[in-house]
DNA sequence: GATGAATGAGTTTTCATTCAT
DNA sequence: TATGAATGAAAACTCATTCAT
C-alpha cells in the first residue's frame, strides 16, 4: 500500500546516496493524512470524519494514523494549523512591497485576504463553522496583528486619514467587518451579487469607516 | 403494540376532564426537551449532545423523547427554530413605532439586534456555528428581508440618503457588516474595549459605508 | 531482503577483530531487554507490558527485540527463568557447608531462601501471580526437590526427628508453608508486624510441624 | 435474545400483579454478566476476557454489559466481590455453633475455609493470580478477622494453650500458613499426595504453630 | 402516551508483528 | 544484524433508536 516499489534508479555512480529517509517519508505520509482528512471534511462534514475514512481516502493503514496523530481531534487541528499557516503565508507574500497611502494598503490586504480565502473556501468554511468547538488559535489573531500594524502605521503621523479615535477599537471593527465581508464574498456568495464587486465593496465600507466623520467632525 | 391491554376506563360522562391536557401536556414536554437540549449544547458542545443526555436532562425518559423528535438532529433544528423566532419577535417588537430618518432607523435596528443576541448568546454561538450544517433557513434570511424593506424606503424617494447604487448589494453588505459586528460585540467580545461603545461603532460603520463618497462622488 | 545491496568493505586484511562480538552483544542486548521488560513489569504490571515499551525501555529497537525473543510471552518466560536461576543459585550458595542438625538446616534453608526472595521481591511478585499461566516449571519445582532432599536425610536413620510419616507429606507442606510465609514476610509484609521477626516465627512453625506429636504420640 | 416470550399466564383473577420488573430484570442480567465472566475466566484465561466473549457468553447484548459495568476490569472486581461474599457466607454459617476447645474451632475452621475454596476452585484460582493487580480487598482481609477473633478467645483466659505471644503474628502467620495449604489441597494438589489427609495435615501444622514449646518453655 | 432496558452497528484506539531498507 | 515505519486484526466503548410493558 505505502510500499509504493520505485524502481532502483540504474546501476548509476550514485556519487552522494543522501539517503533522505526518515523525514521525507513521514512528511509525506502526514501531509497525505491531513490531504484526506481535508477532503472527507469537505464532502462529507465534521459528523462523517471517521480515523478510519480518513485513513481510508489516504491509502494509508489505520495504524499509521495513529503513529502520527494521537486521536481525532489531533487531525482537524492539525489541518486547521497548516490552513492557516498557508492563508497567512500568502496574505504577508501579497502584502511585500513599497507602501503607499491607506486606501491603497487597506485595497492590497483585502485583497490579498480574499485570495488566501480562495486558496480552500469550501474546507476554510467546515473549518470555520464544525471545527469551531477544537480550541482557539484561529488565524484570526495572527492576521489580526497585520491590521493592526498597518493601521498604527497610518493613523499617526502625517498622512494620519483616521478619524477613528481609539486603535483597537478600529482595527477589531475593520477587523471583523472586514472578515464578513470576505467570508461573504468567497464563502458563501449571496446568490444575486456579483462576487467580484463585493471586493470593492468592502474596500469602500473599511475606507468609509475609517475616514468618516471627517468632514462631520 | 400488543400488549398494552389496559381497557379504557369505560365511556363514563367524564364530568369535568379539566381540558387541555393533551395540548399543554405535550407542550410542556416539548419545551422541556428543548431547554434541555439547548444547556446540554451550550455546556458540552454539538458533538457531545447524545440524545439520553438530553433526556436525563429534561427529566424525561428517552421514549419520550422519540415521542416527539424523530432523531437527534430534529431537537436542534427545532431548537434553532424556536430561538429564531423568539430573536425576530423581539427584533420586530423593538422596531415597532413611527419610522424617522434612516440614520435613526439604522441605530435603532442595530440596538434591536443586540437586544435579540443578547437573549442567549452562549446558545447563539453553538447554533451558528455547530448546528450550521444543520439544513438551512437561518434567522438571517428573515432578518436579511427587513433590512432589504428597510433600505428600500429610504434608499429611494426624497431622502434618499443612500449612495450605494445597488440595493441588494447594500442589504448584503450591510447586514453582513452589521451581523459580524454585532456578533462580534455580544457573543465574543474582545479583551480590551468596551462591549457597549461597539453599538455605537457599529452604527457608525454602517452609516459611513451607506452615506460614504456622498461628497466624493 | 532485496535490498541492502551496501557492499562490505572489499576483504581486507581486518587487523584486529577484537573477537567475541557476536556472542558478547547478544548477551548485552538480551540482558537489556530482559531487563526492562522487568522493569516495565514491575512499575506498570503484566496487563502494560507492550512489546514497545519494552524495546523503548530497553533502549532498544523493537526489531532487534524480535531478533532474540520470537514473541511477548517468550520475554516473560525468559526473565523468569532467568530470575529462578539466580534466587536458586543464591539458595545453593548459602546452603553449602557441613550440614549440622534438622532444625539448624531448617534455618539455614528457610534464611537462604528469604535472601533469594529480596533479590528482586517487587518482580518475585509480579512473577508470581501475573505470569504464573504462563507454562509450569516454576522455580518451586528446583527448589522443592533441595527440600526433599533435605527432608530425606534427616527424617531417618538416627537422629530421626520428624514424626511427620509420609515424607511426601512432610516435604509438600513444608514447602508450601515456608513459602507463604517467605512470601508473606518479603512481598507484602504485614503493617504491624516486624519483618525480620517472621523469619523466627517461621522456623518455629516449620519445626513444629515437623516434629510435632513426639510426645503426644 | 433477552425478549423471553413467557406466555402470560391464562386469565385468571391476578390479585396483586406486584410486578417485579427493574430489579429482578437486572438482577438475572447482572447475574448472566458475571456468571459469563467467571466461566470465560476459568475456561480461556484473564487474557481473553474481553467484553464482547463475555457478552456473547451471557446471551446478551455488548450494550447492555456496558449498562451495568463501566468497563472490562469493573467485570472481574464484581465477580470477585461476589465470589469473596460466597465464600465468606459459607465460612461464616459452618463456623456457627457451640464453641468447643481451641484444637476444634481450628479443625472446625480449616475445614469450613477448605469447603469455601471447593465452592468455585477454578474460579479462585484464576481470580488469586491473574486478577491480583486489580485493587486490593481481597476477601482475606475480612476472614482474617474472623481468625484474629477466634484467636483472641483461646489465647488469654483459662485454657489459654497457645504460646505465641504477639497475637497478631500469630494472626498472620496462621493465617497465611492455613491459606496457603488450603490453596495447595483444594486448587492445586500435588500430584502423589491424598488431598484428603492434606486437611489433617493443615490442622496438625497450625496446631503444632500455636502450642509449640510449652513443653521447651 | 410514557418508560427505560436492550440492542448492535459503528467508532476509536491499541499493539503484536512484519519487512524493506 | 539493526532499525522503526507500517500494518491491520482485534478490543473497548458509545449512543441513536426500538419496543415490550
Amino acid at each position: 500500500m505505502v510500499g509504493n516499489s520505485r524502481p532502483d534508479r540504474p546501476a548509476s555512480p550514485r556519487p552522494a546516496p543522501r539517503k533522505r529517509p526518515r523525514q521525507a517519508r513521514s512528511r509525506a505520509l502526514v501531509d497525505a493524512i491531513l490531504d484526506a482528512t481535508a477532503r472527507v471534511l469537505v464532502r462529507d462534514g465534521y459528523a462523517a470524519l471517521t480515523t478510519n475514512a480518513v485513513a481510508t481516502m489516504a491509502g494509508v493503514s489505520i495504524g499509521s494514523l495513529y503513529q502520527y496523530f494521537p486521536n481525532r481531534d489531533a487531525l482537524v487541528l492539525a489541518l486547521r494549523e497548516r490552513h492557516s499557516r498557508q492563508m497567512h503565508a500568502l496574505i504577508v507574500a501579497q502584502m511585500a512591497g513599497e507602501e503607499p497611502g491607506l486606501a491603497i494598503m487597506i485595497a492590497r490586504t483585502i485583497r490579498a485576504a480574499m485570495q488566501a480565502h480562495r486558496l480552500e473556501p469550501a474546507l476554510h468554511k467546515v473549518l470555520a463553522t464544525e471545527a469551531a468547538h477544537l480550541e482557539t488559535h484561529h488565524e484570526k489573531d495572527e492576521t489580526e496583528g497585520l491590521l493592526h500594524a498597518l493601521l498604527e502605521r497610518y493613523a499617526l503621523g502625517a498622512h494620519a486619514v483616521v478619524t477613528v479615535p481609539d486603535l483597537r477599537v478600529a482595527t477589531f471593527v475593520v477587523g471583523r467587518m472586514a472578515h464578513a465581508l470576505i467570508h461573504a464574498a468567497v464563502i458563501d456568495p449571496p446568490p444575486g451579487v456579483d462576487p467580484d464587486l463585493l471586493e470593492g465593496e468592502t474596500v469602500r465600507a473599511v475606507m468609509a469607516y475609517l475616514t468618516a466623520g471627517r468632514d462631520a467632525a
